[in-house]
DNA sequence: TTGGATGGTGAAAATATTTTCACTAAATCG
DNA sequence: CGATTTAGTGAAAATATTTTCACCATCCAA
């Protein structure tokens, strides 16, 4: 029995979401208000009964932080809605059908880097080996939030992450009389070439997203 | 660094996150009181004082319900927060004091981007406005992790954001005869320099990581 | 046996937080 | 057009909640 909210509902009920995430409780009219730039607890009073009445939340009144989402009622759901990826442990190139076995780690990603509902069971994250793409703003040391796909998928010239020898490497991938070709962005990083059935080159599938932390 | 508990401290922390798993927020003092049939909110008080003292939960002073218990063994202990940070809307240059108001929108962050337990409230996210900084990987429309510090404390040559006329822009901060400079890593882009005091010119504080969506 | 930590009572003070009131303005709808 | 919904401001009132103060009792270790 759910109408439908204005934008500036909207706002108020994702900063409560977030909020409730964030700090295991819900916020004050205050906080609200600072938020969404309301200078008055009242505005930010009137919201809540429009999200009361249009069933988006209960509240409880006379409590303080007496409020409580519908829809994403225990914080633990909401925790489940922000997928946690595996991160690809350095050995993995040993045995690269079991890229998720023991994971050297998990990211948590926002949801908005899996484009159109992207499957999270199907994404990776993996490290970048090289600066072989650093003319395409991808160095060493880079998360990578890889889309596991068989490579006889992929498009020409498509941005992938792939398994060659020790390492994980970000590179272009073209696939031409019979050879799977990994081309670098970096003068100093040469095209390489191998057959499809290498044992020594594995593409993972393309990269998605690139998250890197400065020093 | 726990102290042990005493029986009725104990059953005030069980309390606590029963009440916590049930209601999604945690009690105020009162209602511990009830439960555990103290009549005077100051008993509750000391006996919350306790548990913080013996490392047990967090207060937030001033705050109602400003409880948090700390244990990471306990499911149910709510520790590991995965910070949602405010993203920068377009119209944050005109008010540069005020970022987080009316912010376009939250960022989930992985604890793995804030180095050294970096306080997430003093972090904001913005969107650069520019390829000035393609020359060091960071590309229009790149969502930067920014840590919002006053610009007398950055070092020089430090890799920072700031609203320059209408945009957000990643640049490379240098003081001199006290001028700001920002400089690009694009040799299409050209060194800017700001009178301290120029209101064209906010330096927001250093970008701690960068996040990219691709296509 | 003295002194600190614990666990209280009860009341009052100080804040935090919600709620109400009066008033404004824009957008929407029949 | 006029009525309704939405989204506010600003101030004040009403409560909820935290914090402090003075005082008491018990237990335990030095």
């Amino acid at each position: 029995m759910k109408g439908r909210l204005t934008a500036r509902q909207n706002e108020a009920y994702e900063f409560i979401r977030a909020y409730q995430r964030r700090h295991h409780k819900p916020p004050t009219l205050q906080e609200i208000g600072e938020a969404l730039g309301i200078r008055s607890t009242n505005g930010v009073f009137k919201l809540l009964r429009a999200l009361e009445k249009k069933g988006y939340l209960r509240r409880d009144p006379g409590a303080a932080r007496g409020l409580h989402l519908l829809d994403s009622d225990d914080p633990f759901a909401l925790t489940d809605e922000v997928p946690s990826l595996p991160v690809i442990s350095r050995t993995a190139s040993h045995e690269p059908e079991r890229l998720r076995a023991r994971p050297a780690g998990f990211l948590t990603v926002d949801p908005f880097f899996l484009p159109r509902g992207l499957d999270p069971d199907t994404c990776l994250i993996g490290r970048a080996g090289d600066d072989g793409m650093s003319g395409e703003g991808i160095f060493k040391g880079d998360l990578l939030l890889i889309e596991e796909v068989p490579w006889r998928t992929l498009n020409s010239r498509e941005l992938v992450a792939c398994l060659v020898g020790e390492l994980l490497l970000a590179r272009r991938f073209v696939f031409v009389n019979n050879r799977i070709h990994l081309q670098p962005a970096n003068r100093t990083y040469l095209e390489e070439v191998f057959p499809p059935d290498d044992p020594g080159c594995h593409v993972i599938g393309p990269i998605r997203a690139v998250f890197r932390r400065l020093p």
